[in-house]
DNA sequence: TTGTAGGCGTTATCAG
DNA sequence: CTGATAACGCCTACAA
């Protein structure tokens, strides 16, 4: 591979006066300017970013740090992130963690050597990312915290609006008529899982509606987890009319678990879940779900990281994104027939 | 960031000392080895991938180039990919080229300056990876073609049985009374698509089923293109009771255009795909398809790329893996009806 | 405006 | 078996 060296013998010109060229680091006349491009481009270099970054104690890359890239809520931004980051220059190493601390901390760790212009990172389940992320600042390099935050977290972050998501969502449930309210809450050690869940309680405090503790399930956030506890809340007696499932995967479970007791949805029971996965249109019923932006919030994710790194921008930022509901299939008026099913559920059980 | 020049100090050895413990590369004495591994373990030394890279022309990086990782079937590939890649200590740079041969270029040209130890290529649509890759594998860089092959490509590949896939899912569409098929067809430039087309027509030929040319429409790999050249192939008369669909999203399209159109499948048509995106199960009816193993395409071209790097293996490889049939609810017989809907059409058509 | 030279952190070669 | 030293390709004072 051609080096300046090879372009500076090209041109006829000294090793540095290459560099000031291709930096602009100095003024050069324009004839000096001319000789080093034509050599430049005669030989189609491209400088060594390793090179580069070793000297500069900065790469042009970010690492990526996510749980999954098959889980389908993270593709999109990935996708995201790697838009704005592609058209500045920066290149994404991407990194799975499988939400496993231990591996986050492997890639932390490796990372640093080299030497990333930023980390974008959605932590895993008990993440130590506030010490990294320290250290990592410390040398110049700034974090961004995506979708949901470790503790005690307080650098930059781009989240959605999780709560108000969930508070929307609860409200329309109860707006249509549903009184007998469950909820799918996700892993309650995860920012976003309790934020929804606390949505959801508002709202029903807000229609001062009380339900008892074992209306609230927590869950991992996965299919067959919300399957599980589909089962414990539809066995419950009065059945609970409507479901929130704290994200699309879990919602699936819970139609699963319905269509196999035989209860319609949405006459039976209605769905919301809460992520917007492409496979939510295809459910039958489709899936009514809390819309989350995923493109956006690596995109927004990227930005704040080019502005800090180029300086622009120096303060910690934090985004938070909207969600909107998404009307589908799964959500309907509570059918009128729960008078009759409950007594007949109570003598099943007697 | 400690460096080796610290650890030095810090163990009272001198540099190269410290080198050729970390990488074995001479015979060393007990004693010295301890005294740099404490000094190593009591900073938390880890060694700078970009000098290392730089200075043996080599760093544990992989590009990873496909078309778009928000496309629901290459997330797969790239996990499988990243898994292999981390257990053996590399790393993904992950590049979207958005199926754009000159964004594909940009990034083959970006990555030959990490010195990456071998890249993982989805080629565009008419990719130039051919004449990249020659330069690349002049420079000791090993690349491996996933899924589908550019014109002319000698080199490594990883791929699934595509013709006899499509070959294996149209006999079981005429094995269960199907003669009226009709097939939507991916990009015709791309050697997946090809292949696919041809199992198709393989099957048929076996068969002696004969059909006319519009039977056979192209599209893009997309669910809008499949639902417009579905609307296509619903119109003909005869109509056909068993499309192929190219792909899942093709399929996905073929469905959509069907409902709409009042028709009820699979008793009116059956419809397969191919690729099993987790969404096939989802739909209305389920989707019959081809499953293409993802996880493993990516994690085999992983493979061959470290056997390569490691100089275990020189030869070129190419892997050619099976697919299976998934038989779900969008493929049944053809209902006897179609003898009254033809000349009750043909009435309706003069 | 142009050129020179030192060093970023490593590895590898060669003396001791 | 251990240590000194020259690159790898680039950037940046600083000197000319």
């Amino acid at each position: 591979m051609a080096n300046m060296k090879q372009i500076a013998k090209t041109a006829g010109v000294s090793l540095g006066s290459v560099s000031h060229v291709l930096n602009g680091s100095v003024s050069v006349s324009d004839a000096l300017r001319k000789r080093v491009m034509d050599a430049v481009e005669a030989v189609g270099y491209q400088p060594s970013q390793l090179a580069r970054g070793l000297r500069r104690d900065k790469t042009n890359m970010i690492g990526m740090i996510i749980p999954d890239i098959s889980n389908p809520f993270f593709p999109a931004v990935v996708r995201g992130a790697e838009d704005v980051a592609f058209a500045a220059g920066y290149r994404l190493i991407l990194c799975n963690t499988d939400n496993s601390h231990e591996k986050e901390l492997v890639h932390l760790n490796e990372l640093r050597t080299y030497l990333p212009a930023g980390l974008i990172v959605i932590p895993s389940s008990f993440s130590d990312l506030t010490t990294q992320a320290r250290s990592y600042k410390q040398a110049g390099t700034s974090v961004v915290c995506v979708d949901r935050l470790p503790r005690d977290w307080e650098g930059n972050s781009v989240t959605v609006a999780h709560e108000e998501g969930a508070c929307v969502a609860t409200n329309h449930l109860i707006r249509i008529g549903h009184r007998q309210l469950a909820v799918i809450a996700g892993p309650l050690h995860l920012t976003n899982a309790q934020e929804r869940l606390a949505g959801f309680k508002r709202s029903l405090k807000q229609s001062k509606i009380a339900i008892s503790a074992e209306y609230i399930q927590e869950s991992t956030f996965d299919r067959q987890a919300g399957y599980a506890k589909s089962l414990v809340l539809l066995r419950l007696v009065p059945r609970p009319t409507a479901i929130f499932a704290s994200n699309d995967l879990i919602a699936l479970g819970v139609l699963q678990a319905a269509h196999e007791l035989g209860l319609r949805c949405p006459e039976d029971l209605s769905v919301i879940g809460f992520d917007n996965l492409e496979l939510g249109e295809y459910t039958n019923p489709s899936l009514t779900t809390v819309h989350q932006p995923g493109y956006q919030l690596g995109a927004r994710a990227a930005d704040i990281l080019l502005a800090q790194v180029s300086g622009r921008q120096q303060s910690v930022q934090h985004v938070v994104l909207k969600t909107d509901l998404i009307l589908r299939g799964s959500v309907g008026p509570p059918s009128e027939k729960k008078k009759i099913s409950r007594p007949a559920r109570a003598i099943l059980m007697s």
